[in-house]
DNA sequence: ACAAATTTTTAGTTTTGTCTAAATATTTTA
DNA sequence: TAAAATATTTAGACAAAACTAAAAATTTGT
């Protein structure tokens, strides 16, 4: 498999999994920041290798081998994340682009002694969880803190947008991974929300809270 | 720049290291096992990219840019070739062609946080000396274990030819770098040596003996 | 020095992955 | 339901990196 490839088989699991039942050529050029028209070659050519289903005008989806294939592109990419943070001291905002080289690597080995390096680990730096080695994926069911009722208690857990400019927004406001949050008020206004943050107060728009995956816990 | 353009890079640095002063088409064809005819269209094309010297019928020479890219090239190759010995446990004859894949994986930082990870090492695991990060190359001045004469003590540094076939016969004949030996004898016939390796005796051909590079000590 | 052998380059193809422009198919809307 | 809008595919081109076959240049051998 070619890079280009690798990234197209990625990009599909990532539309699917983000909800979208059907994945048209249009969806998919957007994603990969290309032409519907390459994508079309693109998916004939996949087609062709057993790796998507593809009739034209239809949209495609992962065959059961295109779904292993982007499992281990994507156990690949969160586990060079994680070496990048916690063997190399990188910051979040900064391991994406090169994992995105990174995960085209080959060589199972070199994976596998990774992951044990890394003692392996369940989640990359921005909370998303890591295929294991057959494939295992476990969805994660969070929530996201925009939709946590006023008065509830929560532990930040991940970032659905994970850019640059969100991930240093959050730092820059002292908003990590593990933290305790409360909500405190909700302005019917815009919806931002009023919250404690490991003992700080904290004023955060509605784009933001959505942006930031919690799980409940118990007061 | 592609792959491709620095893997050629390399392989006319590395012709040129070997002593070779005119690097012809064929020679990089064959190291590069590819045809003379797509050495030729690649050394127009780097070229015009003022990475060589090229002139039809005159052989091919990096020029400066030509030359820090490859020792940046291989600064990357060995640092990697350090990090799957150190610190994921993989044996000298593993780490080379995964080192030639990343090699190519375009990030100053990190090839400097792993450099400092890996505590500035200054060899790789085959004993070839790491560039610096300025392009600084210091050519080891080391002999062939060939070369010595009779009765003389020596450390072993390095290996000439750096293939698994060959670092696995050092494997299995316990010679590793670092070891002290010392020339027992020569035999005149094939130029066959005894000698003494961490107090064991052992025979090695010449072919073995031109093969590893030593440093010679004292009594 | 000139023919033969060798090396190198040129010309023309292929594959991958991209593009633009044009043709079709599908979906929306009135 | 037919026209308009939108989405998708086809057709044709291009660049990178390879190949084969043929032409041209250089080197070697007598
Ligand atoms: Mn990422
Ligand atoms: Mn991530
Ligand atoms: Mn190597
Ligand atoms: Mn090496």
């Amino acid at each position: 498999m070619t890079h280009s490839e690798e990234n197209y088989i990625k990009a599909i699991f990532h539309l699917a999994n983000a909800g979208i039942e059907v994945i048209s050529t249009n969806a998919l050029a957007e994603k990969m920041e290309t032409k519907p028209s390459s994508v079309t070659d693109m998916m004939r050519r996949l087609s062709e290798k057993g790796l998507v289903h593809y009739k034209k005008y239809q949209g495609v989806s992962l065959t059961s081998l295109g779904t292993i294939t982007a499992l281990s592109i994507i156990r690949k990419h969160r586990l060079w994340e994680v070496f990048l943070v916690e063997k190399l001291g990188f910051t979040w905002d900064e391991v994406h682009e090169i994992a995105e080289q990174l995960e085209h690597i080959k060589s199972e080995k070199l994976i596998d002694k990774l992951d044990e390096l890394l003692n392996f680990p369940k989640f990359d730096p921005h909370g998303d969880p890591i295929p294991g080695k057959n494939g295992e994926f476990m969805e994660h069911d969070n929530q996201l803190l925009s939709q946590l009722p006023i008065g509830s208690a929560a532990l930040c857990v991940g970032v659905k947008d994970s850019s640059a400019v969100f991930l240093r927004f959050l730092d820059k406001n002292s908003i990590a991974l593990g933290n305790k949050m409360k909500i405190l008020e909700k302005e019917e206004f815009d919806n931002s929300l009023r919250i404690l943050i490991d003992e700080k107060e904290l004023h955060i728009s509605q784009q933001i809270a959505s942006n930031l995956y919690v799980k409940k816990i118990e007061l």
